[in-house]
RNA sequence: GGCUCGGUAGUUCAGUUGGUUAGAACGCCAGCCUGUCACGCUGGAGGUCGUGGGUUCGAGCCCCAUUCGAGUCGCCA
C-alpha cells in the first residue's frame, strides 16, 4: 500500500505489530455499533476491513453507514478479540474522522456478507452489490484467473491478437449484432458471434499458436446459464497441431486452472474421450454429466411387436436406478416432469425378489421382461424407467430424466468435477425443416479421411475432427480441426448445395487466403464466463459478471438498450418500425 | 413466441373461506447503554398491496387485461 493523504495501511493489513502507530485508512463504515460512551465502528475497503472504535460520539454525528470516511488513530490492542476477523487483534483509537464520500442512510438493500436481495434490485444498485465481501471477491477472482490464462498461454508461446470487434455479418449461427454508421449508410457492420475467421487468417499469417480473451456477441435469448448479448471466450487456436496436440494444451490449462483456484475434485489428464454417438447412446445427450451414474439403454428392439400401445413403433429408451425407497408419488411426479416437457409420460417398473411390479408389469410377457434385464442390466431393487416417442424426443426427454433421477436421488457429488471430451461429431445431419443435408456442427472444421471422404462416403456416414470438451454437464469447450484446403471446402459446401461461388462470396477472406499457403491447424474456445461461474459455485452466470444484462438483454443500472433521437436515425439512414 | 412461478413497508417475507385500523424481522429515526463484533433495551415513523378494469354490501385475496422480473421450451453452428 502506497502511503498518502487518505491511507498509512489498507483495511485488511494491521496486526498486532502494528500496535502504538500513528494511522490512517480510507473505506466505507461497515458498521456502527452505538454502546454509550464509546462506539465500535468497522471500516471496508478492497482489502479487509478494520474495527475503530471512538470515545467521543460528536465525531461520528451526521455520518451513517457506507459513508466514505478517512480515519486518522492510533493503533491499540484489543480487550476483546475477535478470532473471526483477520484483524481482529487490533483496533484503531480515533482522533479524527473525515467525510470522503456522503452516504444517503436508507441504503436500496443491507450490505450483507452475502447477498440477500432479489437479482432485479442487485443489478439496479450493482455498484452497492459488489460492496457485498462475495460479490466483491467474484471480479477479483476473475482477475487472477485471467492472469493465470494469460501467463500458461505466454509460457506455451501462444501471441495475444486483438480482433476487430466491428466486423462482418457471419452467415452461420446465431443472430448478429447489427451496428449502422453513418459514413456508410445502408451497410452495417455485425458485431463478432467468434473471431473464427481472423484466428484462422492469423494461422496464414504464420502466428503458429494465437490467443485471445475475446469478447463474442450472439443476439439470443438468455439462460441462468449463458448472458444474452455478450461474453468472453478463451479463443485459441494452433497451427501443425492435431486434435491431440490440442487436448493435451486445454487439459493442462484446464487442470491447473481447477487446481489453482478451487477444492474440486478433478479428473486428470488425459480426459476420457468419448465418440459423439456412443454419448447419444449412453447419456442422450452430447453434454453428459458423468458425475451422474446412470446409464440409458435402447430397448425399442424389446418392444417391436408387444401388445402395448404406448411402446409400439416407438423409439424406447430405458435406465434402471435403485429408488426402491420411493413413495409412488416420486413416480408420478417424474411423469408430470417429462410431461411439462410435452412428453407422454414415464413409464416404470420395479424389480424386487425377481419380481416386476409397476405400471406396465401387466402389459410385459416373459421374454420381454427378461430382455429388459439383460439390455438394462437391471438389479435387484432397480426401478426401470422407459421413455417412448419418436427418435429425437425419446433422446431428448431422456436426458431431461437421466438428469432429474440424478438430482432427485442425490446421486451427483456437488465437490466433483468430472471432464470429458466428446469427439467424432457427425460432419452432416439432415435437416429436419427442410429435409435436406445440412452442417450438423461447423462448416469450418475438418472431415476425417478429408476429400477422400466427401467423395466415397455416404454424407450422413461422416464424421469431423470437431470436438467439445464437457465438464459436470455444461460445455465448456468447443472447436476442431480446420479445413484448410480449398478443394475440400468446395466439396464440402457442395455437398449442402452450395456451388463454389458461394463459398468464395460467403467466406471469400478465408477462402482465398488458402489459396496462399494455409497451414493445417486446429483449435477451440472455452466459454469464459460459464467456466467461472462452476469455478466459483454459481448457478447464475450473470454472478461472475461484472455488469450483467438482465435475462431480456437490458441493463437495469445503466438503462440499456434504449431509444435513439429521430435526428440520429435520420444521420443513419434508418426509420424505426414499430409493430 | 409458448409454458411455469413471482411482484405487499427501504429490504426479506407472512397475510386463513373475500370481512374491523394490512403484520413480522431486519433497516431507518429518537432515547438509554463503556468492550461490541448479527451488540442490547424502550419508543417512533414508514404502505397507491406492480398497473388498469371487473365481480361484490365489501377485494392484498376472486375474474379479465396489462406490465416488470425469474426459470424453462423454442433459439443459442
Amino acid at each position: 500500500m502506497k502511503k498518502n493523504y487518505y491511507h498509512t495501511h489498507s483495511c485488511g493489513e494491521l496486526r498486532l505489530k502494528n500496535v502504538n502507530e500513528n494511522v490512517v485508512i480510507s473505506g466505507w463504515l461497515a458498521s456502527i455499533r452505538k454502546l454509550g460512551g464509546i462506539v465500535f465502528c468497522t471500516v471496508r475497503d478492497n482489502y479487509g476491513i478494520t474495527q475503530i472504535v471512538v470515545h467521543d460520539e460528536s465525531l461520528l454525528n451526521g455520518i451513517c453507514k457506507e459513508t466514505v470516511v478517512r480515519v486518522e488513530g492510533k493503533v491499540v490492542e484489543r480487550s476483546s478479540k475477535n478470532p473471526n476477523m483477520e484483524t481482529g487483534d487490533i483496533e484503531i483509537e480515533v482522533s479524527k474522522i473525515d467525510v470522503l464520500g456522503k452516504c444517503n442512510p436508507v441504503l436500496p438493500f443491507e450490505i450483507n456478507d452475502v447477498p440477500n436481495t432479489k437479482e432485479e434490485l442487485r443489478f439496479k444498485y450493482r455498484y452497492l452489490d459488489l460492496r457485498n465481501p462475495k460479490t466483491h471477491d467474484v471480479l477479483k477472482k476473475r482477475s487472477e484467473i485471467l492472469n493465470y490464462v494469460r501467463n500458461k498461454m505466454h509460457d506455451n508461446q501462444f501471441v495475444e491478437v486483438q480482433t476487430p470487434i466491428l466486423a462482418s455479418s457471419s452467415p452461420e449461427g446465431a443472430r448478429d449484432f447489427i451496428v449502422p454508421t453513418f459514413f456508410n449508410k445502408g451497410e452495417f457492420y455485425a458485431l463478432p458471434q467468434a473471431p473464427q475467421q481472423f484466428k484462422q487468417l492469423l494461422m496464414v499469417s504464420g502466428y503458429e499458436k494465437y490467443f485471445q480473451i475475446a469478447p463474442c456477441f450472439r443476439n439470443e435469448a438468455a439462460r441462468a446459464d449463458r448472458t444474452p448479448g455478450e461474453f468472453y471466450q478463451i479463443d485459441f487456436e494452433m497451427s501443425f497441431a492435431t486434435q491431440e496436440d490440442i487436448f493435451e494444451v486445454c487439459e493442462d490449462l484446464v487442470c491447473g486452472i481447477y487446481e489453482n483456484f478451487t477444492n474440486y475434485k478433478i479428473t486428470k489428464a488425459p480426459f476420457v474421450r468419448i465418440p459423439y454417438k456412443e454419448a447419444i447412446d449412453k447419456y442422450c445427450s452430447d453434454k453428459p454429466d458423468l458425475r451422474n451414474p446412470i446409464i440409458i439403454h435402447d430397448v425399442t428392439k424389446v418392444f417391436e411387436n408387444c401388445e402395448f400401445n404406448a411402446f409400439k413403433n416407438k423409439t424406447v429408451k430405458a435406465m434402471a436406478v435403485n429408488c426402491k425407497d420411493k413413495p409412488r408419488k416420486f413416480y408420478d411426479e417424474l411423469s408430470t416432469y417429462i410431461v411439462s416437457y410435452e412428453g407422454k409420460g414415464v413409464a416404470w417398473l420395479k424389480y424386487v425378489d425377481g419380481q416386476f411390479t409397476g405400471s406396465i408389469a401387466k402389459f410385459l410377457t416373459e421374454k420381454e421382461k427378461q430382455d429388459i434385464i439383460d439390455l438394462v442390466k437391471v438389479k435387484d431393487g432397480d426401478s426401470v424407467f422407459f421413455i417412448a416417442d419418436d427418435k429425437n424426443k425419446a433422446i431428448k426427454l431422456s436426458n431431461f430424466l437421466r438428469i432429474k433421477l440424478g438430482e432427485d436421488l442425490g446421486l451427483i457429488d456437488e465437490n466433483q468435477v468430472i471432464f470429458c471430451w466428446i469427439v467424432d461429431f457427425p460432419f452432416y445431419e439432415i435437416n429436419e425443416e427442410t429435409g435436406k443435408l445440412d452442417f450438423s456442427h461447423n462448416p469450418f472444421s475438418m472431415p476425417q479421411g478429408g476429400l477422400k471422404s466427401l467423395l466415397t462416403k455416404n454424407p450422413l456416414d461422416i464424421v469431423a475432427y470437431q470436438y467439445d470438451l464437457v465438464c459436470n454437464g455444461y460445455e465448456m469447450l468447443s472447436g476442431g480441426v480446420r479445413n484448410h484446403d480449398q478443394e475440400t471446402m468446395v466439396k464440402a459446401f457442395e455437398l449442402v448445395g452450395y456451388d463454389k461461388s458461394v463459398v468464395e462470396s460467403k467466406f471469400s477472406a478465408l477462402f482465398n487466403a488458402f489459396a496462399y499457403g494455409a497451414p493445417p491447424h486446429a483449435g477451440g474456445a472455452i466459454g469464459f464466463d460459464r467456466m467461472l461461474m462452476q469455478i466459483l459455485g454459481y448457478d447464475l452466470v450473470r454472478e461472475v459478471i461484472a455488469f450483467p444484462l438482465n435475462k431480456n438483454g437490458r441493463d437495469l443500472l445503466m438503462n440499456t438498450p434504449s431509444a435513439i433521437s429521430e435526428e440520429t436515425l435520420k444521420e443513419l439512414g434508418l426509420k424505426v418500425i414499430k409493430d
